[in-house]
DNA sequence: GAGATACTAAAGCATATGCTTAACCAATCA
DNA sequence: TGATTGGTTAAGCATATGCTTTAGTATCTC
């Protein structure tokens, strides 16, 4: 495996985890702080810190510290980069699916045109 | 952790792994069998159909044998699942900024009148 | 029927993931 | 100053993941 993950593995591989969509889903409506995101969660503090660190990691979240109250809020250009790659795949089956379309109205045609 | 993965999960997690990726691209440009999958990858194909049997459980993916082919093909229902939890977030994401921006401009409104 | 081909099943192994608990530090409050 | 609050670090543990190799089993093809 090897630690070599690029943007998109961490982006997807973050939002694979229920958890931390709820975190995303929450962070989506405005900042927050660590404990505030750890209250609806029905787990142990370090817990909610290593999900928000796989979140930071990925680019999905940024945080800055002040005094000591960490506020974490969304990056969003890191959401496009994972919903282009999926956008991107479906155009392109999309497009697939319109030459096979061609395809079988040409073999229609000819069908029509043989005797 | 215990298994009880909901499709969104299974879905993020399946494109989280470059192989699986490759594989999704491939696939969109039109049905392809194991072997076949397998070929330009850098791994043995019991590897390669392990991750076809994730990407399969994870609906992204169908196949069905014929002789003693198996052919694969996307099933792009599940695409527009992880695209449209995306989408959602990010237009939440908007609409939060949105009012961000009508709460600064009645702060600036309300400066005005100051005095 | 004897290969070759296409896939499958099973076991094993190294590393990663998702938690926990038990300290610990550093701002803030009384 | 001493307690509380908000966050952090570290260790440990069970399970999951991503491979491998080895050994199959059906299907073709000749």
């Amino acid at each position: 495996m090897l630690n070599q993950s690029s943007p998109l593995d961490l982006t997807f591989q973050a939002l694979a985890d229920p958890t931390r969509r709820a975190l995303v889903e929450r962070l989506v409506r405005g900042p927050a702080s660590v404990s505030e995101l750890a209250r609806p969660l029905d787990m142990s503090l370090p817990a909610v810190m290593q999900h928000l660190a796989v979140l930071e990691s990925s680019g999905l979240v940024r945080s800055e510290k002040v005094g000591r109250v960490r506020t974490c809020r969304i990056d969003a250009a890191q959401l496009s980069l994972a919903e282009q790659w999926i956008n991107q795949r479906r155009l392109e089956w999309a497009s697939c699916l319109d030459r096979l379309g061609d395809y079988l109205e040409t073999l229609k045609n000819n069908d029509g045109e043989e005797s």
